[in-house]
Formats: C-alpha cells, sequence, structure tokens
DNA sequence: ATGTGCAATAAAATCGTTTTCACACGAAAT
DNA sequence: ATTTCGTGTGAAAACGATTTTATTGCACAT
C-alpha cells in the first residue's frame, strides 16, 4: 500500500507554527525579512516533519527545472561495438559533483549531429533543463552557436576553436599526440600512424597539430595516408591497423585516441603476427583504465574522466550563479605513463 | 539574448481558439467528451504555434513527476578500473525504449547498499520519480522489498530469489554458467575456475549452480578454492588468476563473470607466460563487445545489454499503465559465440 | 408554454511554491 | 497628540496544467 501520510507541504509548516505560508518561504528561503526567532521557529517545525520543498511546486512558479541536460550518444549503444563507456564515468561524475545542489541530471539521447542541435534547441526552448552539459565538440559546432546566442547555460567537456569563449573543461591532445609522436620517433620509429577520431572533431584537429609538429621537428612531412579517421571503436582501431600495415611502407608505430582503438590495433597487430614491443608500439589516451592490462601493456595519456566531469558538474554550478562562462575554463596536460620502452628494434 | 517569445501555453490556445483552457485541456487529452469539430480546431492551432504542454503544470497538478529514476553504482566512476562501463549502454537502451512517451530517466548515485535503500527511499518519500529501474539484485534485496511494500513501480535488471514475483530481464546465468563449464570439461579441462562477482548478487548464485552441477555430471566436486568472487574490474580478474595459478593443482579453465574480469585473467595469464589457447582457456559474458578482439579471441556467452535494456524500459511504461508486474518477466538464454577451440592441451 | 434531459462548453478549484504588495504596529519625530 | 516611518508579517496573485462542478443551449416530451 502506498504511503499514508502525505508528504508535508509549506501548508503543513504553516498550521503547526501559526505563520503564513509566505512567511516560511521566505523564512526557509533564506529572506533577511524575517526575525530570526521566526525563522528558528519555522525550521524547528520543518525538521521535526522532515520537510522538503517540492521541486514541483517550486518549478511551476520559478520556471527553473532544476535539471541539468546532459547529451549522449545513441551510437553508445546501437553499434554493439565497444564505443563510448566512458560515458558511464562521465555520468557518474557529474552526478557527484551536482551533489549537495538542488540540480539532478537528466540524460537525453542524441543520434547523430543534426538530431544532436535539434534536441538542444528543444531542451532550450521548452525550458526542460537550466543547463546543458555536452561532448564530441566539433571544430565549428552549430550546439555552442545556438546555445550562446540564447545565453542559455552550458559547460561543454572538449573546447570549440571557432566558438566565442565559453565554458569548458579539456585535455591539451596537441600536446599529448606532440609528446606521443615524439616519443615513438625517440625510439627509432619513423612511420608513425595517428589512429584518430572523426576529423570534424575539434580535439581530432588539435591531435593532428600536435603530431605534425613533432614530425616537423625531426625534419619529417606527415604523410596523409598515416592519418585515419574513424569512431571510437575497437573495430575502427583493427580497420586501420590492417590498412596502415598493407602500405608499401607500414607503418610501426601508433598514437591511438583511446583504448579502445587501442585493442583494435593490438588485435589487428597479433592477427597479422606482428610482434608488438620490439617491431611495433601502440600509444593511447587512457580512458577507463584497461591498456595497463593489455599485452603488451601501452604507454599512456591519462584521460582522468571523473575529476574532469566533475569539473563540468561545478561549472555548471557556478555558470548557475551568474558566473562568466569565459571565466570557468579548465585546460588540462595529461600524465604519461610509460609501460613500455616503445623502441622499434629492427 | 533569451528567446523574445515566451512559449504557448493552454491559455495561448484558448485565446487563438476561444474555447476555455479545460476545453482545450480536454481536446488534447482525447476526451471523449469533446466534439470532433472542436478537437479538431484546437489541435491545429497546437501545431501551428508548435504548442507542447509543460510538464511542470501537469507535474504539480498531477502529482506525476514523469521521471523514471535509474540508480547507477558509484563505482563506476571511484576505482577508475574498467568497471561497470555497460552501464552507458543499459542507459542509452533504456532513453531508446522511453521514446515517444512523456517520460524521461533521472540517474541517481548510488555509493553501496545501504545508501541504495537510502536513495530509494528518498526517491520513494519524495514522489521524485513515478518508476524506478535498477540492477545489480542481490539474493536478498532489501530495495525489492521495500519498494513492494510501498507499491511503486519498479523493474530490476536481474531478479532476486526471494521477493515476491517482480517485473524484471534477465539472463540464464545458471544455463550459461553450466554450458561454459560443460564446454571446457568436454575439451579435457578438469581444474576449472569460476571468476564470479561478488556472492551477494543473485545472479552469483545462479553461475555456482549451473557450474557445479556441470561438474556434477561429470562426478567432479566443486573445490571451493576454484570459486573466486569479487567486484567486476579487471584487476578482479588478474589478481584471481594469480591465485588460482598459484595453487599445488592450478586452474587451466577460466568461466569469467564479464569481459573486463576476462581481460585481467588473460593479462595474468600472459605475464605468467601461460599460453592461452593450449594450457589455459577463457571463457566470459560478452557485455561490450570487446572479448573478440582480445589475444586470443575468446568464447563468449552474448549479453545484449541494450535489447535487454529496451524491454526494461518497455516493461516500466506497461507497468506504469497498470499491468500486473508478475507477467513483465523476460528470461533468455545467452547466445554462445564460439571463438576459440577451448581444448586443453597437454 | 413549461419542464426535462442531455450534450457541449465554461468556470472554478487545485496542486506547492515564490513574490509582490498591502497592512498593522510600535517607535520616533513633529 | 498626531503624523511619519520603518519593520515584520499576511493576503493574494501567479506559474500551467487537470479535474470537478456549474452553466448554457437546445431538442423533446408533457
Amino acid at each position: 500500500m502506498r504511503s499514508t501520510t502525505p508528504r508535508p507541504t509549506i501548508k503543513t509548516l504553516s498550521e503547526m507554527t501559526g505563520f503564513s505560508i509566505a512567511t516560511i518561504s521566505k523564512a526557509l528561503g533564506n529572506s533577511p525579512v524575517v526575525t530570526d526567532a521566526t525563522r528558528k521557529a519555522i525550521i524547528e517545525a520543518a525538521e521535526k516533519v522532515g520537510y522538503q520543498a517540492s521541486l514541483r511546486g517550486r518549478s511551476l512558479r520559478t520556471g527553473k527545472s532544476y535539471q541539468i541536460a546532459v547529451l549522449m550518444p545513441l551510437s553508445v549503444a546501437k553499434s554493439h561495438e565497444w564505443n563510448g563507456v566512458e560515458h558511464a564515468e562521465i555520468l557518474a561524475g557529474i552526478v557527484e559533483g551536482l551533489e549537495g545542489s538542488p540540480y539532478r541530471i537528466a540524460v537525453h539521447l542524441v543520434r547523430d549531429t543534426e538530431d544532436s542541435l535539434e534536441v538542444v534547441r528543444s531542451i532550450v526552448e521548452g525550458h526542460q533543463a537550466d543547463g546543458l552539459i555536452f561532448s564530441g565538440i566539433l571544430s565549428d559546432d552549430p550546439r555552442i552557436a545556438f546555445l550562446a546566442a540564447h545565453g542559455f547555460p552550458f559547460v561543454t567537456l572538449g573546447r570549440s576553436h571557432t566558438a566565442a569563449p565559453h565554458a569548458f573543461v579539456d585535455l591539451d591532445s596537441d600536446w599529448a599526440a606532440h609528446a606521443a609522436t615524439r616519443r615513438l620517433l625517440d625510439g627509432g620509429h619513423r612511420r608513425i600512424a595517428l589512429v584518430n577520431p572523426a576529423p570534424e572533431l575539434a580535439y581530432s584537429r588539435d591531435r593532428v597539430n600536435g603530431y605534425s609538429r613533432a614530425l616537423a621537428e625531426v625534419g619529417l612531412t606527415p604523410d596523409p595516408a598515416m592519418i585515419i579517421g574513424g569512431d571510437l571503436t575497437t573495430r575502427h582501431g583493427k580497420e586501420a591497423v590492417l590498412a596502415l600495415r598493407a602500405l608499401p611502407d607500414p607503418a610501426t608505430g601508433f598514437v591511438c585516441v583511446n583504448e579502445s582503438t587501442a585493442l583494435g590495433v593490438l588485435s589487428g597487430l597479433h592477427g597479422l603476427g606482428v610482434d608488438v614491443g620490439h617491431k611495433a608500439s601502440v600509444i593511447a589516451y587512457d580512458d577507463i583504465n584497461a591498456s595497463a592490462y593489455f599485452w603488451p601493456p601501452l604507454t599512456t595519456f591519462l584521460y582522468p574522466l571523473e575529476t574532469l566531469s566533475r569539473v563540468l558538474a561545478n561549472f555548471m554550478l557556478r555558470l548557475l550563479q551568474g558566473e562568466d562562462p569565459a571565466s570557468l575554463t579548465h585546460f588540462v596536460q595529461p600524465e604519461m605513463i610509460i609501460r613500455q620502452p616503445d623502441h622499434l628494434i629492427s
């Protein structure tokens, strides 16, 4: 049977204390107009019955939803490939960062880029949420343009290159790609492949930049055939490595975008009978700490998703309190975790 | 600047059509008391301005929140281990299954079992959601007892053994463990380990049962040292295999609870120099389709998380329409995907 | 002509808040 | 002694919907 005692409302407190509901509301809202004595009595009554303001009522009146929308790509589920698993970590980090605030997260699924803009539009125009958090930022992202034009609070995981200053959290992919490439070059590799995400993504370009710069530093020019864009699936990694090894001058070093693609690359190399550790080296972003267990374990750049996601939530709360988006940026250099010599032994 | 045109309400439609707001509400709610002509005119007006009923207003009046709460373990983020990544797939599946309904999902983070009960209590008592979906079901789950006692709609991924009939979706873990063990026995293995989740979990027991039955069928009795419970991390798999190989009569076959632990087992075996495919065999639940890329690729039992999660959502919607929980059960036998001979070559 | 009954619509109450504005009361100023 | 002025509190409106109750208008029987 359903709970028999209806939950207490502001009216309950009014009857208990004798004050009007207006006074109750002000007292609980920490308005300075009520006496300390009054506030004390009201708070006491509220605690006695375990009063919790109804978000429904408050939401209707204030026009705020107390929800933070989070976009999640549908491909996570659709592909049945190891893809986007890190989204669980992102969500958990955000929820954790929102703890103690009245805000909850609402997950919105998006199919693709167009759909994504559609979903953003409906969230903004339908006042479905007070703020928006999303990732998968494009170099030129229409969602960011739309949100900025409407003055709607948002924080992104990954920064856009073209947009006006906005709140974001990002890893320095340029630096990481440069460091990874540099390490392989120092290990004697000369044919180094960049197993990249889709080229429209903002950090995809950062990675190409860092990679190219490292090559240039030793007098090499990037070979377009060595840069392969795709999704974040293991399949992408495997297909990439098969193509890269079939080249006349095959790749021996692989700078992968994440652990999922790195696993695909390893799988491809094993299948081709290439001895990883001697004849080939693989380096990746470390998003879920799996590559420590790969064989061989890989040198990685730590992508501290949970920490970053907590910052996302923190930025969102500060944004909702009126802080300037331009000041809410967090751009960090990932930590390199060395698990392999990454020397080419010929 | 914020959108200048305020979103249309029922009142807007009232002014447009000349009907009262009550009639508008009834017409849109498909109440039979309004004339077809009236309804048509109203729907036309609604479409013209793109009217969308405000969940806030409706929610306040009806007492429904139009939210489905989904519990998500915090450990997903905390451990920074490959753990619980499949939750992204679960969430995506649920969101997809809820599409077309007015319901959205709200993610609630839970720390541990006690906290989980606390969160459930606050959701139910605070009317924060209209229904609840969760996984990680214990053999004797206090959350299920609480929800059943309060008549609160819920669907679980995994079924409880002790509770009264409830809506659930589950894989036949008993069958899968039996089939996996049987396959290894047929391949000549005699020392077969069960790398299991925490023993309190309902499906943990199912797996032990199926495993033990398979052994019994060939006249073996289970060795307690061969059954190792833990979490779903890769680390657990690695630690387990190190212990199992250190036994006087070490394990050669490994029935793992998921791909994450299987990767740990593989990592351990590689580290010990054990030749997987000849001297050892590993079989696992396939939750994110990674083990096809492991080396060697593993024989797995497909855990179709996205499909199952869509059923979870579907069951929830039907529950909310008043269907009997006892009739909403989905218990399926997973598909075995053979990728290895799984013979012991001695 | 006058009820009666029914169908279609309108009016009003309600959900739980916040916020604006009016009111009462005592103290200070005239 | 009257006016003025803050100060704390209360009354009422508003948010956007649903639902209950009331009110029309009209056909029909009396």
